[in-house]
DNA sequence: CACATAACTTGCTGTTTGCAAGTAATTAGG
DNA sequence: CCTAATTACTTGCAAACAGCAAGTTATGTG
């Protein structure tokens, strides 16, 4: 048995950006949250076809590290007990800052960005009104 | 002879998050970044000396990854010929938002942080005020 | 010219990723 | 209630990547 903790061991400096990136500073962690934030996505399902086409393994590892790092909860869906439902917390609600300017520089430097300047307004008055409690 | 391309395969769905962290979503790349605008870091040497301990041959694919991506650029030191410089670009400044919006995200939640309320407000300001045209 | 400095490169080993396939729990249909 | 479908994963494996140590190249100093 391995441990497959993938999520970076600490390098605890006490710097506040390289503990985000212990937690964050992977290729897919932040895509997860921005599926939970702009597209509504809460089941294994609505991650796995997010668009990006995650391999399920690494959906499984990144779900379980941030559920350790008490950003998103799991819960059954009473409704449908086959289902599970992520919802972010408090903790990853606060997200929200980091994902937005991923989300400007992206679309200022993406060549081929499908992010218009209406479309990246909309989402930020989404996100603002939605999670800022 | 191999490609090394550690920088990521771009997965182009358009989403802007997603071209972000194709770029810099890596334990890496954006501490180079935050290294070079909060600790003035600008040589090779100034990076291994970084705090966190980046491998060398790490360092030298992530700085070759981040001048690829014209978010640094490389400038021999003609004061001492033996250095090389990097420093950022437009586009590099331009990360200002995202390393402030994980640097506060990270104050807020490492339990072991350093960054009190006072330092996050000078680095900010310091931020705010260099890298802004 | 010998030695030091700065910036890498190479080789090796262990870990992580990505793909394909398989499993477990729950529910819906006959 | 038995069977099939749905949902959420787990496992196995090859390839890519990370991290460590040692070696190399280019330039500067005495």
């Amino acid at each position: 048995m391995k441990k497959d903790m993938s999520a970076a061991s600490p390098r605890k400096t006490g710097c506040p950006v390289a503990f985000s990136l212990d937690v964050l500073g992977d290729r897919w962690s932040l895509l997860i949250v921005r599926d939970m934030l702009v597209g509504g996505a809460s089941t294994y399902g609505d991650f796995m076809c997010g668009g990006e086409g995650i391999a399920t393994n690494i959906l499984a590892n990144r779900l379980k590290g941030l559920t350790d790092a008490g950003i998103v909860e799991k819960h059954r869906d009473e409704t449908n007990r086959r289902k599970y439902r992520y919802t972010l917390t408090q903790k990853g609600c606060e997200l929200v800052p980091i994902v937005l300017s991923l989300m400007n520089w992206g679309a200022k430097y993406d060549p081929e960005t499908r992010a218009t300047p209406e479309i990246l307004k909309k989402v930020t008055a989404k996100l603002d009104m939605e999670f800022s409690k």
